[in-house]
DNA sequence: CACCAGGACGGCG
DNA sequence: CGCCGTCATGGT
C-alpha cells in the first residue's frame, strides 16, 4: 500500500447508485481516449448523463444532489455488482492526494501547471484487459470517433446482449469466431483485421496463462503484451495502463509526445527530436509512480488545445514539419 | 486533393 | 539498434 491508496471521503451512497467522488469529471473520465465504450447523451431536461457498458452492466451515469451518481440500468444492484463498480471507477484510490503530487511535478512547467486543474476530475478506470488489448490494437493509426464506432460494432455483433439496446464486448472465444473479412467488411477495422482473429484466437488458446500473467510484475507482463500480434510498444503501455492498472506505465503517442517536448530538456537548433525511449525515461524520472495519471492528463490537455483551436478556426497548433527538424512550435 | 489519426510491422543498412 | 515505406478508413 502507498500513500495514493488511501480510501477517500466519497458522499453517502444511494441504495440503488453508486455515488462517484466530489470533483469526479465524467466528460473528461468516460468520453476521453481511456475508454470508448460511453456516450454522451442530453436527458428529458436537458442536463447532461452518460451511458456505457462496463463489463456485462449497463451504466447511467447521471448528476444527484451531490455530485455525479452511477445506476445499472441493465440489472439490480447486487453487492457482488456494487463492488465490482467500485473496482471499475477506482474508488479505493486518493485521487486528490495523487493530483496535488503530481502539481508539484509539474509546477516548473506553467501551461501545463494551469491546464492540469481542469483535469481534476480525471479518473484512471479499471477497464477488462482483453477488451482494453482489442481496443488499443484498433486504435492503432486510427482516430477516436471511429474506433468508439468499431468497439460498438464489435460489440454488436459478437457480444453478449444486455437488455435492449447494449452490448457486452466479446469474450476471446466469441471473437475468435470472427473471420477477418467479416470483421474488415462490416466492422470496419481495416488493415488490422487479421490482427485481431489471431490475437483473439491465441489469447483464447492461452487463456489460463494470461489470467495468470495479471499478477506478473510489470516488465515481464510488457514483453508478453509486446509478443502478441499488432501489439507495440505504445499499445502495450495502454493496456498495462488501463486493462491492468500499472500506474507506471506510460503510453506515448503523438499527443503525449508533443507535450513532453515542453518538459524535456531544450535541444540545440537542428538537434534530432528525443526518441520515444528517451522520453519515457524522462517520464520515469519525473513522475515516477504516477506516471500513468500524468500521462493521461497530458494527452488530455494537448488535445483539448488542438481541438478548441480548431473550433475557434485558428491555425494548426503543431507544426509537424517544424517538430521534425527538431523545433518546438510557439503556439504549444 | 493532401494530410492526419492514441502505430505496428517488415525490410534494410 | 534506427530508419522508412506500407498498411485501411474516414474526417478535415
Amino acid at each position: 500500500m502507498d500513500a495514493f491508496t488511501i480510501p477517500p471521503a466519497s458522499p453517502p451512497a444511494p441504495p440503488d447508485a453508486i455515488a462517484l467522488p466530489a470533483g469526479f469529471d465524467p466528460s473528461v473520465t468516460l468520453c476521453g481516449g481511456q475508454t470508448f465504450r460511453w456516450t454522451a447523451c442530453p436527458d428529458a431536461s436537458g442536463r447532461m448523463t452518460y451511458q456505457g457498458v462496463a463489463g456485462d452492466l449497463a451504466l447511467l451515469v447521471a448528476p444527484a444532489a451531490t455530485g455525479w451518481q452511477a445506476r445499472v440500468a441493465s440489472h439490480p444492484l447486487t453487492p457482488e455488482r456494487r463492488a465490482w463498480l467500485r473496482h471499475y471507477f477506482d474508488l479505493d484510490r486518493d485521487y486528490a492526494a495523487a493530483r496535488q503530487a503530481l502539481q508539484a511535478r509539474l509546477a516548473p512547467f506553467a501551461r501545463f501547471s494551469n491546464d492540469l486543474a481542469r483535469m481534476s476530475g480525471l479518473r484512471i478506470l479499471r477497464q477488462p484487459w482483453f477488451e482494453t488489448l482489442v481496443a488499443f490494437v484498433i486504435s492503432a493509426n486510427n482516430r477516436l470517433p471511429r474506433i468508439r464506432r468499431i468497439i460498438n460494432v464489435i460489440s454488436r455483433k459478437f457480444g453478449q446482449p444486455i437488455g435492449a439496446e447494449s452490448y457486452a464486448f466479446p469474450s476471446p472465444e466469441a471473437l475468435a469466431e470472427a473471420a477477418p473479412a467479416t470483421l474488415r467488411a462490416e466492422c470496419g477495422v481495416g488493415y488490422r483485421d487479421r490482427y485481431l482473429c489471431q490475437l483473439a484466437q491465441r489469447i483464447a488458446r492461452e487463456r489460463r496463462a494470461w489470467e495468470q500473467a495479471a499478477t506478473r510484475p510489470t516488465a515481464e507482463l510488457r514483453q508478453r503484451l509486446q509478443a502478441l500480434p499488432g501489439v507495440g510498444p505504445k499499445v502495450a503501455e495502454c493496456v498495462l495502463l488501463f486493462g491492468f492498472h500499472r500506474w507506471e506505465a506510460f503510453p506515448i503517442d503523438v499527443w503525449v509526445r508533443r507535450a513532453m517536448l515542453e518538459i524535456l530538456p531544450a535541444r540545440a537548433p537542428g538537434e534530432r527530436p528525443p526518441a520515444d525511449r528517451q522520453i519515457a525515461a524522462a517520464a520515469a524520472a519525473r513522475f515516477g509512480p504516477l506516471a500513468g495519471l500524468a500521462q493521461q492528463c497530458l494527452f488530455e490537455i494537448a488535445r483539448s488545445r488542438a481541438t478548441i483551436r480548431v473550433a475557434q478556426g485558428d491555425a494548426p497548433e503543431y507544426d509537424n514539419a517544424a517538430l521534425a527538424q527538431g523545433a518546438v512550435s510557439q503556439k504549444l
